[in-house]
DNA sequence: ATAATTATGCTCAAAGTGAGTATAAATAGG
DNA sequence: CCTATTTATACTCACTTTGAGCATAATTAT
């Protein structure tokens, strides 16, 4: 056994999702430097220091605190990535300190505030802005078969290995969509050259002339937003995490707003409504919310105090013929 | 921004699982030095060493074949910890560098091998002699209600705040067992002082006169198998990696028997046949093999070259009056 | 032969799921 | 004020899945 190497740096970074008006959103951090060279964005991170922090989550939560101002309704553990040349051959950490970099990602929920409280809305980028390709809330997207798909076809001629985990992550020759899959698709999408973070750290760029698809973020920061989609994707289904991205009063269909907002799949209304009926999590506040209809009976999120229920989450489907408020 | 400390160990530790004759078997090492001291086995591990392993997974698996000689059909990354003084106060590595560790624990699986392939099964330890409480095949195990609630009703006197952890984690009050709750319960158990971990970690004594719990493991190892554990459970409701658990050719009676080893609870034999058989993972060979009874066939894993099912796991479930092969 | 054992086939009721129809209660616009 | 539109909610219905049990088949042990 030779003696490790010492120069390693942890990472902590953060993506913090919340979900406003329609829109879910990630909060992103802007330093001076960095953004005047990228235009990018990138999330809320910072070393760890175990000589200050006890816990990985608590320097997270140093950071956090130290460069938002949001309060975390849900943290998350999500991967440790320490792959080396995924940090962008520029990255300003990367020149200041040449140390092997291991980022550990976080998943954070953030409860949607009223518009007011926060004005600074620069600071939250849509998360569908980076996976375009994920968001089916209005059918499948067109750049799948336009783009994607086509330029794939292409890239498998010489990467015939990686057809399987293409099928399955695209869902081709019958394999189903999963919307779980978030970061098997943008993996892939990076090895094939397709996301600017593939040019950026000099792989060979992939199909020459397609262009970058969707938004990139700084180092490796967009995969860590992808794992943590594809995360959160996942939990839903058995866990009622969804909870920690509403206010503390909300409708039937803000609630399944926000979980189309981030299945991007739209779902059926009556039986959505009989689903979390079924749940045992809503609690009926007796108040009603006046809108353009009829008005919508307001719950809460009843806090297991009783606690009969297994604790389920929502297994949430989308309709088959996907026509419902297209 | 202080700068960032240096002095940071990464440490790769792997929890080696496979299934022979009957019991779920965890790889183990013994080092000289740290045997005579402990007694106690450890995981695979060694350090991340950047300059010489591209990837974490890279230097995973030149520790496992450095140091075990199996070749492995699954691994994932499970979780990083970086707890301050759970890694046993006076643990070699701890002395030898004084430096913070970080350890990124793994998954792997292994297929069970025939019996005279490996002969040193001294080198590998019952996955349940480290949580006895954790196997409900031969009924719910007296443990739990002779010794470990009646220790969390005293400690949660002074720990109140924990109560409804400890409900969730050891399905009390109404609340259902849930198997996958393997880490929940045991950093309960941690906490309460139940385990020699926690001792040795000189937390506080727990209940004084109550004995430890399972055996214990170096490090943090214990907890490493416990997130393995928990999370190889979970997982095998919806991906199909029972198989990499798996013989080449197997009968149904013996996929079944693996899959009730690793949940620790007995299923419904019939219905289990159902389940498997319409998920089409299986690939009838037309041989079939002699036992005791009827012959049974003799099915493969198809490797989905075909392809048309969801790839969904095994959703299992136990009778509710688990009478069957008690 | 006969009992015991294991494998496999089948039924049945209860619960869950996907999709649709119907009704209720509001607003918007003339 | 009346009517169309919008949204919320209620209910139905066929189909699938699940939990459980009964029945039969094909062996070995005695």
């Amino acid at each position: 056994m030779s003696a490790p190497s010492r120069d390693i740096l942890i990472d902590l970074s953060t993506a913090i999702l919340r979900q406003t008006e329609g829109a879910l959103q990630c909060r992103l951090v802007d330093t001076a430097e960095t953004d005047a060279k990228h235009g990018q964005g990138r999330l809320p991170s910072g070393p760890f220091m175990p000589h200050l922090h006890r816990t990985m989550e608590t320097g997270l939560r140093q950071w956090v605190s130290e460069q938002v101002g949001v309060d975390l309704a849900h943290i998350e553990q999500l991967y440790t990535f320490a792959d080396q040349g995924r940090h962008g051959t520029d990255s300003a950490v990367v020149m200041q300190e040449s140390a092997h970099i291991v980022s550990v990602g976080y998943l954070a929920l953030s409860r949607s505030l009223s518009p007011e409280t926060e004005n600074a809305s620069s600071h939250w980028g849509d998360v569908y802005s980076y996976f375009p390709w994920e968001d089916w809330r209005t059918g499948r997207p067109d750049m799948l078969d336009a783009v994607i798909l086509p330029a794939f076809d292409i890239w498998l001629r010489d990467n015939a290995q990686e057809s399987d985990r293409a099928r399955l992550a695209f869902g081709r020759d019958g394999a189903q969509w999963d919307e779980e899959f978030v970061l098997e698709r943008y993996e892939l999408m990076y090895q094939a050259g397709l996301v600017e973070e593939a040019r950026r750290d000099e792989r060979k760029s992939g199909m020459g002339g397609t262009d970058s698809l969707g938004a990139a973020l700084q180092l490796d920061h967009r995969r860590i937003l992808a794992t943590a989609l594809g995360r959160l994707r996942g939990k839903l289904k058995y866990r009622p995490v969804i909870f920690d991205l509403m206010p503390a009063q909300f409708t039937l269909r803000q609630l399944q707003t926000t979980t189309e907002l981030v299945m991007g799949v739209n779902l059926h209304t009556q039986n959505f409504r009989r689903l979390v009926e079924k749940s045992g999590f809503l609690q009926t506040t007796g108040q009603m919310q006046q809108g353009r209809g009829r008005p919508a009976e307001i719950f809460r999120f009843r806090h297991d105090e009783a606690g009969e229920r297994p604790l389920a989450g929502l297994r949430v489907s989308s309709p088959k013929g996907s026509t419902q408020r297209t």
